[in-house]
DNA sequence: ATCGTTAATCGTATATTTGCGATATATAAT
DNA sequence: ATTATATATCGCAAATATACGATTAACGAT
């Protein structure tokens, strides 16, 4: 690839892909279900539920923490994560925002 | 990584997360604004728009429609590309559901 | 029939992601 | 102090994604 181009778009843009990309595997999908039903902590309980080694459910949560969609708090020697609804709402209607941009552009083009 | 365990979760966790992936990317967040300001047609004018090669542009193109948000019809030498509204509506308002559903079972869990 | 234009595809290089086992670290329990 | 438990991190392998130039294919115009 030698350069990445990502920089070369919107930071609307970036922001919008980079929380996408968060939720662009069924496992992180399911950890945020998880992490839903039993409103926090967990780590031991998701590696259950998930048919993932424990330390590749470690890297799909770290990954979800750096895009901000969860928390996360050590708690002795375990882990505690919650969604952070505010960041998962603001994405949302990021989202929301953006079909309606589209919906909008198109029906004044034509 | 060998084996891939995508599959080893729910059809609908696949699906959203295929949808989250499509526009992943900031480019192809672009694509979709252009196609949305001229409703239809065009290639070669979202090449002129994007920093990227022709080649590049007709890839992500691909993994658009692939992933059902754009269709696209040859006309001519050329190639007409427009917005799949109909599919673009489903995933955002399955996305909506996800997070609507999520709200509801942290709800009901504490 | 030849030429120019447009876009898809191929081949290639590099980067990133996904996944795992092994290890390290930190804490709790004995 | 030793042991057990929980989780993050490291190192590695394989798969995928990103990007480009070159080529091919398909068509329109001359």
């Amino acid at each position: 690839m030698a350069i990445h181009k990502k920089e070369e778009f919107s930071t609307k843009e970036q922001h919008l892909a980079a929380f996408a990309k968060a939720i662009s595997h069924p496992a992180r999908i399911a950890i945020l279900s998880v992490l839903a039903k039993r409103n926090q902590c967990i780590c031991g309980e998701i590696v259950d539920v998930l048919p993932l080694a424990q330390s590749t459910v470690s890297q799909h949560l770290k990954e979800l923490k750096n895009a901000g969609l969860i928390d996360g708090e050590t708690d002795g020697p375990r882990s505690c994560y919650c969604i952070n609804w505010k960041a998962f709402e603001k994405f949302n209607a990021e989202f929301h925002s953006l079909f309606e941009k589209l919906k909008e552009a198109n029906a004044k083009c034509c």
